[in-house]
DNA sequence: GCAAGAAGTGTTATGAAATAACATAACTGT
DNA sequence: ACAGTTATGTTATTTCATAACACTTCTTGC
């Protein structure tokens, strides 16, 4: 990803086999107790999400959206991932334009991510952000979601560099 | 700015008269200290940027550039978001794709905003990332830059609501 | 069951955000 | 003044995202 990095591994390798279908039938059945409706457009975009090495932009998914290489309309692709991040099965990265698999397990209306410059991984973190809300709350705003994205070097691209 | 928001006056005004002139000759002199050059175009846009009322997106800057109504060509205001962002007298807030002049002195790489939802108002603040910063190099990241975006409602538009 | 509304999808087209590439001009240090 | 670097001007293109509308599928109250 970053111009000097020469890595061949993916720091995070998608699911494939049992694990995959595993994460998508947690999410399947979530749905059902929720009665949200994980729509085959809907799964299509997560199992690609939870397939890739790492984050995956719009267009990437759109490309390989088709089993057999027939690209998605863009709509289609945009509306999932507007699904899937509201029920917190996705989230997007704003400062890479680009979408990961929710890798927490208690869905909050959180997201943190540690970005590598290098390689390109995002790496999800639990925040503590009890200070900043009470901060904000202090001040009286009232906060409804925080995003936040650190950017620098993961342990493997740091000792190469 | 959101959609049931009925607000009138923003909740930052954009600088203007002596305000505006001394802001901007304090960005000279921090430049003529630093050798950095605060060339024609750079100075433009960071007035553009001081005289708004809030977050301004890259083709508003666009529109706004030449004084006679002529527009500006994209590259150019792009390049001289990239140099005011990089000196710290401006902010990109992910979120918004809209970018703001920094209202903190110290122009540390940190950036931290309070969002409002309903009137568009991006609020910075000066955030404590000790824990999140030390979480990760405990992780063997190299931490450089850190971006926080909250969401939710400013103190006025809660209250409206 | 079945009508009425809500939610989801397919499709075309367009809008908004950002950058590539290359030529020219202006500073900088020697 | 010259060589190297930094900045600008310009054209074109790429990338990212949504509007609008027709149609289908769920759901829920009767």
């Amino acid at each position: 990803m970053g111009v000097d990095c020469h890595h061949t591994e993916s720091a995070q390798p998608g699911l494939e086999g049992v694990a995959l279908a595993d994460a998508v039938a947690a999410a399947v059945s979530k749905c059902e107790r929720t009665r949200d409706r994980l729509t085959p457009p809907r799964r299509r975009v997560l199992e690609l999400l939870l397939e890739a090495d790492g984050p995956m932009k719009a267009y990437d998914l759109i490309a390989a959206y088709g089993q057999n290489g027939a690209p998605a309309k863009p709509p289609t692709v945009y509306r999932a991932l507007d699904f899937l991040e509201r029920l917190g099965f996705a989230h997007r990265i704003e400062s890479l334009n680009a979408y990961v698999p929710c890798r927490m397990e208690g869905a909050s209306h959180r997201a943190a991510f540690l970005i590598c410059e290098c390689c390109g991984a995002a790496q999800e973190f639990e925040p503590d952000f009890a200070p900043q809300f009470a901060a904000a709350e202090a001040a009286g705003y009232a906060v409804r979601t925080v995003t936040l994205e650190a950017r620098g070097l993961c342990p493997a691209c740091k000792v190469e560099a």
